[in-house]
DNA sequence: GCAGGGATTTTCT
DNA sequence: GAAAATCCCTGCG
């Protein structure tokens, strides 16, 4: 199995190691599409008010307190899906949101999904830059809650390293407490993020 | 380039 | 009944 998570790293080493690994996902007619990780969020087990696991397990997080190496696939505000790698000890709850990516396989299925979901063409920087894009754009589905992260359908394979000096640590985005820790990671100069200043 | 608002539905209080 | 780990289009400069 993939080591990324082999050692049940914490939400913050697990996001800073996400950087430069690649996800991939094959669809139901077997057509492969990939992107490298180049922004990610951690969100922590307790005493973290912006974590869906702060008021404990329910229906909706369950998979979020399974092993390091599950998918947490959620909808959020009705119309877009998130995804991320749960870490951790089991039980903790503890996961990492990754919230954008650089398109590298199957970039003409990736746009085709895209475009059909928004109804017009997207450029390449917006294929998959932010959270819900990636999901569409991969073709990342409900279904795929709860599974496990190390082989096809949908798994997570080591990529190029990304260096110290590249990686950028900021704020979370979208919360509405909890936003001000430095649990944010993105590649320096990447410009598929989902973050502008 | 930036600010503002609408879409849309599940989840929990 | 309000909030939510978002995205896209419009209007304006």
């Amino acid at each position: 199995m993939t080591a990324l998570w082999s050692d049940r790293p914490g939400a913050c080493v697990l996001a800073r190691r996400l950087l430069g690994a690649v996800l991939r996902c094959v669809d139901s007619d077997g057509r492969e599409a990939a992107g490298r990780v180049v922004e990610t969020e951690a969100y922590l087990a307790s005493g973290d008010p912006g974590s869906h696991s702060a008021a404990g397990r329910t229906r909706r997080n369950a998979s979020m307190f399974e092993a390091a190496g599950t998918a947490y696939v959620y909808r959020i505000y009705g119309m877009h899906h998130c995804f991320n790698v749960v870490s951790g000890d089991p039980g903790s709850g503890e996961a990492v949101l990754i919230r954008a990516l650089e398109p590298l396989v199957g970039l003409e299925r990736m746009a085709e999904r895209r475009a059909v979901a928004l109804g017009r063409p997207r450029a390449l920087r917006q294929l998959a830059s932010g959270p819900g894009k990636l999901v569409q754009a991969l073709g990342i589905e409900p279904a795929h809650d709860g599974r496990r992260l190390d082989s096809a359908p949908l798994w997570v394979e080591p990529g190029e390293p990304v260096p110290a000096h590249r990686v950028r640590v900021s704020r979370r985005i979208g919360l509405g407490r909890g936003a001000s820790l430095g649990l944010g990671f993105d590649v320096v100069g990447a410009p598929w993020i989902s973050r502008r200043w």
